[in-house]
Parts: structure tokens; C-alpha cells; sequence
DNA sequence: CGTACGTTTGATCTTTCTCAATAATGGTGG
DNA sequence: CCACCATTATTGAGAAAGATCAAACGTACG
């Protein structure tokens, strides 16, 4: 596998670089964090609520999500993160953590002590700029969620979820003809988008017959994206990816 | 009324103040900042979607509210801001604002160019870190807002969010004997927490039927703040208000 | 004093949840 | 390789929370 021979944090650079442009040192600067790789099995605790982590994490390869439980024990899924995503930017500014996070697959984790990754954010400003858009990029997505969480019915939750995907997936290069193995079970997807599994199941079984995706097992196809944007009332400019960086708009 | 001769930039700088200690100097550098005041009008916008804002606007005094609007024209409002609140921290990094920004009041606004107080925060670590650190209590709270419209029901949302608003406020020293006047009206109540303002209006006689809130007019009274909290499964964990910043550990 | 906006209330309708059972699917040990 | 087990997916029927529609009532304000 070529991919074991690449640099964990090169997919922490590539995001970084998704948002601005990075002079060559602070370039090698990032690649240069002191950092440890460990793999994890799906459904390993990356952070936990109540948590005072010391490190910041990359997810160098696999996916996780980020979670709340409610008093009477319901869970609500608040993002899900991707391969290159630094999953603990909170954390390196806050002493404690209001949120868990837990790998929905295996995955390979980079963790970075949190004072080397602060010290270049405060005296780096092009790395300060790359990773502030960041985290206020994830905030614009956290906004999007509470709207589609809020104000939009089961259908268009669904759809417009998948369309999130489909497109950050593709920023960095992970989909694979108009589709991708979504790695989440239908009660993950419930969720996250604040409905039960069941009707997932059957708000899925809905968007399969009206031709928007087809699906195999966890593979889901997009069949007519055009459609499915429309059904899941998705624009792509919370995102905050400049068009230029993907092929996405031809998709 | 002294409140006019105060400066305007001073709510910002108690606000960055709750989350890190500034030196003196960099206190100074702030409250120098470049600034011009206005005075707007209930339901003025501050920012529309799509807008390039070149300001990142303070409110000085009155209060406003993130919102988007979905396809078929329902509101959801995203977040309150209250007085002392940097509204545009987003926009000092992104291009083009993914949200708009409404007063709720009449509200003090002091525009500070974009330019300048990026400056600070690359250049200058303590202001670094302080915005930082607002910026993620502000998605904190947005992660708590989504698991508030995901996964609680009406009663639970509408008790979250008066006892959000309660801690929030006393931070800043706005509460007056267990209660605040409300700023919104039912309808921008049931815009903030996905229900309908017919359905808002129920669930607030029910509260204060349980004698857990009482109202006059849009005077809300907390009755019975305990019984609130536990009603609205509330936990001021998420606010990352640290509790001797605070005299509402005894509220 | 009348108009506009916000609140309150009742009656009915829908979406989604709940409960429950069955069917696939993937992984495991023998 | 196969039987078995644990998840996950699928389906049906009934229940419930909240939406919708419609109307009346207050209150502020010009």
C-alpha cells in the first residue's frame, strides 16, 4: 500500500491548504509537528465528554463522529469527520471537552501534543489564518445542521446529508464515481439527523424508488444529483469551498 | 446615563476577557482599535448570506440573532447574540457570510475594519488565543444548540434555552433578580428551537403552569431555576463559563 | 380610536415515533 | 467450508407529538 508510506500529516496539510495558500516553510512546519500514529478499531473513543486532552488528533485515515447524549440517554450526532480532518481543534484552546468523539471505522490516528500545534497557530500567521478558517468553516457547518435539523423534514435531511457528503468527500478527493461507502448504519444516519432508524429506513427506501440514489448495502450511488440537491434543498456554499478546488459543479 | 459614555469596544474586551487574561498592553491595543458607532433599528440586518462584509461589527449595546432561511422560506435562527458580542468573527477569515445576521433591538453597533483586528489576532498571541477561544465556546454552543433541536422535545427545548439565555446573560452581568426581558417574540422563540409559534406559546403556559418560569409580558421570571435546568436537561458545561466568573452556580 | 402585530385558544390533520416481528448480512469458531 | 450469532435492515400497525388552520383577544402606538 502506497498510502502506509505517506506522511500522516500531509492530510492535515492538505485541508489546511483547501482554505489559503502556505508559504513553503510553514509548509514543512506542519509536516514537522512531533506526532505519534496509532491505529483504532470502529468504535474506539477518540475524546470523551468531561475529557482534558493533551493532544490534538488527525485522522490520518478513517472516519468518526462527533457526539451528544441527552439526559434520558439519546444520542444526537453533531458532525462526522473525515480522513485529514484534525478532530480536536476544540480541544487545543479549551481546557475541557463538551463533546465525545468516536471512529465509526478503523482507523489511523495522528496525535499531535497540543502546545507544539498552539505555538505555531499564535506565532505562524499564515498557519494562525489556515487553521482559524478552518475551525470556522466546521462552525458554518455546524450552522447548516442546525437548519437541517431544524427546520427541514425527513426527506430533505436525508438528502441534503448525503449532498454534504458527496461533496466534502470529493474536496478531498475520496469519491469514487458518483458514490461512496457511506460508513455509518441507518441508526447513525437516525442520529444525525434527529429522526429514529426506522423512518430512515424508509425515507432511503423512498429516495431509491424516486431513482435520486441507488444503493448496495452501505454503497450509495448518486443517481440524479441534479434531483437530489433539489429534494435536500443543498447549496454548497456553507461549505466554503471554493468551486476551482473540485470538480464538483460538473458533478 | 452612563452606559453612553462607556466605550464600545469595552463589551468586547470583558467578553474576551472571560475566557483569557490579557495583559495590559494588549487590553489597550483593543480598546484602540479602529471603530465607528451606529445606531439601527429593530430588524435591521447586520450581514445577509452572501454578503463580503469588510467589518467585523461589535454589539455594543441591544441584541440580535443568526439566521438562515431554507428553500421554501422557513426561518431557522442559529444562534442569539447579546450585548458585547463580536458578530462577525466568521466573516474576519471567509470571504462571503453563509448566514444573516438580524437585531432583535434597537442595538449600539461599533464596525471595526476587518483588516485591523485580524491584524491583532495574528500578531498579537494572547488576543490570538482570546478570539480563539470565543470563536470555539460560540460553536460549542452551536453543537449544544444542535442536540437541543435534534433530540429534546418542545418542553425541553423551550427550558434549554431560557436557561441558556439566563447564563449567558449573567456573565455579562444583564440579569435582573432571576429574570430578563425576553427579546424575541414567540414566533423568533419557535424559529430558534424548530417548532411553530402556536405550539411555543402552549409549551410556555405549560412551564409556567409547573410554576417553573412566570411571565408579564415578555418579562420572563425564573420560578424555579432548579426545576427549569432539569427540565431542559440543561448543563452549563458547553457554555465554558467557568464558574467563579459567575454567581450562577448559586442562581 | 383604529390598525398592526403578537398572543392565546380550539379543532383537526400529518409526520414521525413506538413497538414488534422478520429478514438479511457479516463475522466467528469449529 | 459451514453453522451460528450478533448486528443491521426492513416491514407493518397503532399512537403521539407537534403542525396546520382559523378565529378571537390584547396591547402598543401613531
Amino acid at each position: 500500500m502506497s498510502t502506509s508510506k505517506e506522511h500522516p500529516l500531509s492530510y492535515l496539510l492538505r485541508q489546511l491548504e483547501l482554505y489559503t495558500d502556505l508559504p513553503v516553510e510553514e509548509r514543512r512546519l506542519v509536516l514537522d509537528l512531533p506526532h505519534r500514529l496509532r491505529r483504532l478499531d470502529a468504535g474506539s473513543y477518540l475524546v470523551r465528554e468531561g475529557d482534558q486532552p493533551t493532544n490534538c488528533m488527525v485522522l490520518a485515515k478513517g472516519y468518526a463522529y462527533r457526539q451528544k447524549v441527552t439526559g434520558d440517554g439519546s444520542r444526537q450526532i453533531i458532525a462526522v469527520c473525515i480522513p485529514g480532518d484534525a478532530v480536536d481543534l476544540q480541544n487545543m484552546f479549551l481546557e475541557v471537552s463538551d463533546h465525545s468523539v468516536q471512529l465509526l471505522t478503523q482507523a489511523d490516528v495522528a496525535d499531535v501534543p497540543r502546545e507544539a500545534l498552539q505555538k505555531l497557530v499564535l506565532t505562524r500567521p499564515a498557519i494562525g489564518t489556515a487553521i482559524i478558517k478552518l475551525t470556522l468553516v466546521e462552525a458554518s457547518i455546524l450552522r447548516e445542521w442546525v437548519v437541517n435539523v431544524g427546520r427541514r423534514d425527513a426527506r430533505e435531511r436525508i438528502a441534503h446529508i448525503l449532498c454534504e457528503f458527496a461533496v466534502r468527500l470529493e474536496s478531498r478527493g475520496l469519491l469514487s464515481d458518483h458514490g461512496f461507502e457511506l460508513p455509518m448504519t441507518q441508526e447513525q444516519l437516525a442520529d444525525a439527523t434527529g429522526l429514529t432508524s426506522v423512518h430512515v429506513n424508509r425515507v432511503l427506501k423512498g429516495l431509491e424508488a424516486d431513482g435520486l440514489i441507488s444503493r448496495k448495502r452501505r454503497h450509495i450511488h448518486y443517481a440524479d444529483w441534479r434531483a437530489l440537491q433539489d429534494a435536500g434543498d443543498f447549496s454548497r456554499r456553507y461549505l466554503h469551498i471554493s468551486d476551482h478546488d473540485t470538480i464538483a459543479q460538473t458533478f
